[in-house]
DNA sequence: ACTTTGACTTCGG
DNA sequence: TCCGAAGCCAAAG
């Protein structure tokens, strides 16, 4: 699962972005935006700055927010205020199937 | 087998 | 817009 999503992140071109959820729900497994996180951490030679947080939110503390920053916009992604212009930006994966099968909330009652 | 660990997400105030 | 709380789940220790 890891490796799923490691090759979903380096699938994100150049210019477009995507966000964690999206991510991990394109690796299919829709739940673990987490650790998707973790992933980039772990994994070397990602796009890192590709993923960002929901709303298109750059969600690296301190410094290394800001060369996150930097480095998208040297590759021609757009910025309204503190968010990345998902509308225009944002990466479309192919749909895939959930890996550990549908988990549902269950309505409780 | 159990606990911790994340660069998360959504919602309410 | 900015917190805090709660939900979430696989990987790593």
């Amino acid at each position: 699962m890891t490796l799923a999503i490691a090759a979903v992140i380096r699938q994100i071109p150049r210019g477009q972005v995507s966000t964690y959820g999206a991510v991990a729900k394109a690796a299919g497994y829709p739940r673990c935006a987490r650790h998707v996180a973790k992933v980039l951490n772990q994994v070397r030679g990602l796009p890192w700055q590709r993923v960002l947080g929901s709303g298109g939110r750059i969600s690296l503390p301190g410094e290394l927010g800001l060369e996150q920053r930097f480095l998208l916009q040297a590759e021609g992604v757009k910025f309204r205020g503190r968010k990345v212009d998902m509308k225009a930006c944002e990466r479309a994966f192919p749909k895939r199937p959930v890996v550990g099968g549908n988990r549902r909330r269950v309505p409780k009652k």
